[in-house]
DNA sequence: CGAGGCCTTGACCGCGGTCAATGCCCGTGG
DNA sequence: CCACGGGCATTGACCGCGGTCAAGGCCTCG
């Protein structure tokens, strides 16, 4: 098995053993993608069948609102990115593209979804990384509401240090939840 | 089997079908309450085994901010109650309380985890119930960062009227994110 | 009839958005 | 090698949405 795969493979898998088989399995499903900067993976209102996780380098979705992009996601090394919309055969609401040359695996989810209902490595292998999105999406909201936008600031530029040096500030800010002009505002007043 | 358990079963089975051993074995670890408005069902902070799905009555979710309830969630007829953190068996940030008198089917989680290792239909039962969650949580976090205020409420009265029937205002107006005042507001700007 | 819960309305004000100008860094081409 | 242009960040001026505080109205229930 490619070494790569299996980074992935046993990310996932903290939860339970997988068979030898059943990780063969799993990376028949996989490829290796090598991308440029600005590539688009997957497109707003378009069903697709891959979803990627990061090997090397980084990635981002956003969707368009008035014309403005707002980004809601960064994966960086170890990170998925895809749409759950299109895990349920639905067009994704947001476009997400590769924002440094990169290192992707891809995921044919058409051909693993169904493998769900007849290995049951897989069910719970998928299940841990739709679990973890839940996880993550709730952390979203929590922090969207209960902070405001300097402790939103300070609590990524805490955990996500790295976000900082790889991605502009103007992505940064619309993930937050705030203009560009006031992230700006945000780090001068900070440094006071 | 208990006609108001095959109803939460049905609901969450529409991708597979399930075995009537399944189904036997899922009921064992269910079981029938009757609850009185106000009756506090999960606490804030705190480890639970259990989660819940709403046979009749309504029950909400809410964590505080500053000491002002923030409501998370409305469960009414047919919806789930409970929180993903206690099934990965880390405290709720949420309280959650009955606040009709109610009828709830009650789900040992500490009972069923295991099974999903085990019996392949139970883990893609399981999987449904976090995936509808996670496609719920997807919705939120989009409709509150692309929507506005008079947007959220115009939204949220069109797809669940029942809401504004059942619950105060009071509380619905945290959930679309914003004062009761403000709330107020809007409803009197829509009816000019 | 009085108290408490809930909703509404008014006055005030601050956070953060928009628009516009400026600064800075860096790559490209004359 | 320098000049120009583009991408990104910063700063200032302005203002509107929505939060807070406070008062008042209207039910319902004991």
């Amino acid at each position: 098995m490619d070494t790569l795969f299996k980074n992935f493979i046993d990310y996932f898998s903290t939860n339970q053993q997988l068979t030898e088989l059943t990780k063969a399995e799993i990376c028949k499903h996989l490829s290796i993608l090598n991308l440029d900067k600005k590539h688009v993976l997957i497109k707003e209102n378009q069903r697709h069948d891959f979803a990627y996780f990061v090997i090397k380098g980084a990635a981002r979705s956003y969707y368009l609102k008035d014309g403005v992009e707002i980004n809601t996601w960064f994966a960086l090394e170890n990170d998925m990115l895809g749409s759950l919309q299109n895990f349920q055969d639905k067009p994704s609401r947001e476009t997400m593209e590769v924002i440094e040359n990169s290192t992707l695996i891809s995921i044919n989810l058409k051909q693993i979804k169904p493998l769900m209902f007849s290995n049951i490595e897989i069910a719970n292998f998928i299940n841990a990384i739709i679990t973890d999105y839940a996880l993550f999406l709730e952390d979203k909201v929590y922090f969207s509401q209960m902070m405001s936008s300097m402790d939103r600031y300070l609590i990524l530029l805490d955990k996500e240090p790295e976000l900082f040096q790889r991605i502009p500030l103007t992505y940064i800010a619309s993930y937050i939840g705030i203009s560009r002009e006031t992230l700006s505002r945000l780090r001068a007043k900070k440094t006071l």
